[in-house]
DNA sequence: ACATTTCTGTTGTTTTTACAACACTATAAA
DNA sequence: TTTATAGTGTTGTAAAAACAACAGAAATGT
């Protein structure tokens, strides 16, 4: 496990706390490592769990069955990263989606009851740690609030809009670049690509923004 | 503060522990009380917040402003219910929404920072009162999570399918009943109701799953 | 029992979207 | 430079949704 402990630090949920405290801290949290063969099921629905997962190396696939049986992939989760934290973190609620090796991969896994209650009275990492989790659910509840505000537009147009004005106001100023192509946004807003290009040319023409590549520019004087 | 231990123990943050052990809990987490009358600001956007808010009487209404300033309400929050809780938790991230009275009403602050750190070592129901606030975060988590996966459908069968077999899969059984009525359910899609109708009438002709009123059926032999 | 209101399904019309096909960049690679 | 290639905008068409208006059923109150 060692030879994991700069990726461990680098990570949200070890964030602000020193290599060589991780380390005592992984026995401390009975944490136990697990390797998984391509394909193979680290997870799956149905299950109760109570530990969180954390991939060391290689990757891992969040995947999604419904009534009928179709699959689906809701994620990628890549080294460094938590799957399963929500579902950890509750307790009670078995499984909704099932996790699969998208590689030969190392997971490591965390005893939940073990991250809250605190090994000595004085120990300020592990309340760090407690901190950090909890950072990792809020944040997540934040970036899956935005996109749902978004989501529930029912046009394009608006859908449109509502993203850009939640962008203009994350960088306090009308004029801004976005983290997508236009592909990636139109995926991002569950719309069509194409007709997502023709609505961004009608709200040019309308004289409600400018754009060049990622860059746009809200304009204030519009009125609906 | 007295008189609100009884709501205080049903509340999911401290569910769990006893009212008495509640009541000096509060000294410890320097909780303070403040009152609003209606229509009186909360919180503001913009603010940066480090502490966590709850209902006791009254209620409050959760609203955002878009770029253009067209204002909308995304909630509403009633006695015993947290607000603001992913930006205390996040502890970093300006306030996208603003918190308004919508009545008369009275709110607990709680210090995010004090709820982690345990006043003493052997404090097990501020262990609680961790995992309470962590399966709060958690569970509205899943919440969004499964909204999002309805409202990332593109169509209006597909969004009404994946929620149905949500359920199923939630009820462990074919035979399942849902909490909405046609326009609640609407809303949540974010669709038409009379278009949501039809699709259903369509659903049922199809041979793909038959209702009566709240009641829902899924038809196992069923292919795309 | 009756009246009233809420809920639900149905239908036709208009608007919006998805889809497909293509042209025009810009950029990188050969 | 030429050749790919990925990204973007444009257009026409078919499909789907929103909207509006209404009718019948169910629930509620008097």
């Amino acid at each position: 496990m060692e030879k994991y402990l700069t990726l461990l630090s680098n990570t949200t949920l070890f964030t602000g706390i020193a290599k060589e405290d991780i380390s005592s801290m992984l026995t401390c949290l009975s944490a136990h490592m697990a390797t998984y063969k391509k394909g193979e099921f680290i997870l799956h629905t149905g299950n109760t769990i109570h530990e969180v997962g954390m991939v060391l190396s290689g990757s891992a696939l969040i995947i999604k069955e419904d009534f009928w049986g179709n699959r689906s992939i809701l994620s990628e989760v890549s080294s460094g990263f938590l799957f399963a934290e929500t579902y950890a973190c509750i307790g009670t609620v078995p499984l909704e989606v099932s996790v699969v090796a998208s590689s030969d991969c190392e997971i490591l896994f965390l005893d939940f009851h073990k991250i809250l209650t605190t090994c000595s009275s004085t120990c300020q990492f592990h309340t760090k740690l407690i901190h950090n989790l909890l950072a990792t659910l809020a944040q997540k509840n934040l970036t899956l609030t935005r996109k749902l505000e978004h989501m529930s537009q029912k046009t394009t147009r608006d859908k449109l809009l509502s993203y850009l004005s939640g962008e203009s106001l994350k960088a306090k100023s009308p004029s801004f670049s976005i983290p997508f192509n236009r592909q990636q946004l139109a995926d991002y807003l569950s719309v069509d690509r194409s007709a997502m290009s023709n609505e961004l040319g009608k709200l040019k023409k309308e004289g409600i923004l400018t754009y060049d590549k990622n860059t746009f520019i809200l304009k204030e004087n519009f009125h609906e």
